[in-house]
DNA sequence: GTCTATATCAAGATAGAC
DNA sequence: GTCTATCTTGATATAGAC
């Protein structure tokens, strides 16, 4: 119950600000109790006075991602939303796989917050939730495949999000 | 010289077999040389006379699962490809993880692989690369945001999959 | 609220005997 | 080619003193 992000006493957003410069800087690997202990300039076992385990914290750095892409996204054109997506997931790619790439713990979350960072893509495409999940899927595949190296060397990825855009916007 | 999947002896062979069973069964995550090993019954240093190192290992994987790509997916219209694709996912989930959500040890593959596998989906879009990368953003986005389970409990992924395929036809 | 000490577990990889 | 023994590293988490 302690464990939505809103609810997080002082002492627990200081941990969480740590683990948060922590996985932006070195990844979701990186993030290590001990690592953010070190960061906050304590030991790992104080980190569960203040959290109850690591999934909390990770939900706490999550839960901010949703946020960030509520605000993030709000009020855009598809082409405008893909762009802004795409610049959010280079601008914190560890961030992103964070939120993305695992199932989520939706009941560690705030009710209604994974809807609430959902809704300007159902808006982008007019309300229509299957285009509306057809655009994510290509948009996330395209920055998965991008964050992961995995398009050829010399790829045009601006013209590859133009090709993906245009054919959405018909 | 010795990692390429064609150029491994028998007994190598044998335990990517194990490693193969293994990893369907379990995922990436639970494949360990210790647990490969106990499937071959031998000791897990014994792996070591056999290839040089765990990422071998995974290479090996990776080039069978481009092999089968490059089969399934031949000759097929952009409709039948994706249903395809996400047909091999769904039958090789944890193959498929492996396969994409980590850069590519580009290096360790059979020379040329990587590009055969890729090419029926050029094809299936007439030889339009960057219609050929987003085609392809598009399905790995459907295909890792289905297998998260990142889709809300009551979403119709068939309707999702032919609107993104139905924007991709014109 | 912090600490030390520890439990528990597991990983990849190497040395050297047989 | 296989083994045992071991190195090295690292993780999450708990117990209990202060």
């Amino acid at each position: 119950m302690a464990s939505s992000a809103h609810e997080l006493t002082p002492r627990a957003r200081e941990i969480v600000a740590a683990a948060r410069e922590l996985l932006e800087a070195e990844g979701p690997e990186g993030l290590s109790m001990r690592r953010v202990a070190d960061r906050v300039g304590i030991r790992a076992p104080s980190i569960y006075k203040h959290l109850p385990d690591k999934e909390a914290l990770e939900a706490a750095l999550i839960s901010a991602g949703f946020e960030e892409w509520a605000e993030a996204f709000k009020g855009e054109t598809p082409e405008e939303l893909g762009r802004a997506y795409r610049a959010y997931a280079l601008a914190h790619p560890h961030l992103y796989r964070l939120m993305t790439e695992r199932p989520l713990a939706r009941e560690r979350l705030t009710p209604g917050l994974e809807e609430r960072a959902a809704q300007p893509i159902v808006d982008a495409v007019g309300g229509d939730a299957d285009a509306a999940r057809a655009v994510w899927a290509f948009a996330h595949g395209m920055t998965m495949l991008e964050l992961n190296g995995r398009f050829p060397p010399g790829a045009d990825l601006d013209a590859a999000w133009a090709a993906g855009m245009r054919a959405f916007r018909r």
